[in-house]
DNA sequence: TAAATATATGAACATATGATCATACATTCA
DNA sequence: TGAATGTATGATCATATGTTCATATATTTA
């Protein structure tokens, strides 16, 4: 394809230049590739609520405990939950404030389309 | 797996039936998929900066035209960016201010995990 | 220390996804 | 009207993903 006349070519270098770089493109992809998941948008609204075993967890969603423990791992991983010890439970939490907002942000977006 | 001590079934009730309803999950899932793409955060990142049709993005961007206007019509569908016509060109824009904090929050959030 | 409970992990499989190629459609302009 | 340009779409294919089943690993308690 030819380039078309709105095309200035150094105005589009310059802002692929202030783009985020590599990394950071890819581990936002990797964030909004976990919150892609409908379980895992589930267990972060419940954990939004309050701190949970993988226990409660499991018993409020409808899916084996193993598919629970691996989306929270995923979760884990991109530090969207952390974890802390409760006796002999293994308790989950919503990282920070950002994390909220996301879903809160996108939740929104939703909400007010339908309007 | 039988229930834990730590479960108190009515609370956990009570709190699915406070979580978002189901079609609001499922297209909250919709979105985040979309945005799971490096070449539609990019995108993205792109018309945040500048109103651009199609020409001009694929310019920007390694990938086909083709690959482009897929990406353009999985964004579009979930109105994360909006069409506007200019004389022959077809000019994407970002939706609305939604879209601009969702991926601004999520750039905040691994930005800041790296310190 | 054995049994029970809580959680994590690996393998396997069916499904979903993104890129490309080829091509169609639409608009402009010569 | 025909050629050129700009954009969209469908088919295909290789790869990625989420779930389950089976099992392993901790930790607690009898």
């Amino acid at each position: 394809m030819k380039k078309c006349e709105r095309l200035d070519e150094t105005l589009i270098k310059q802002m692929m230049e202030i783009l985020p770089g590599n990394n950071t493109i890819i581990r936002m992809a990797d964030i909004f590739q976990a919150l892609q998941s409908e379980t895992r948008l589930k267990l972060l609204f419940l954990l939004t609520n309050k701190d949970m075993c993988v226990c409660e967890l499991t018993y409020a969603l409808d899916v084996t405990q193993s598919a629970i423990s691996h989306s929270l791992r995923t979760l884990r991983q991109l530090d969207l939950v952390r974890v802390k010890k409760e006796g002999r439970y293994t308790v989950y939490y919503i990282a920070d404030e950002h994390v909220r907002l996301l879903i809160e942000m996108c939740k929104q977006h939703v909400i007010e389309e339908g309007k």
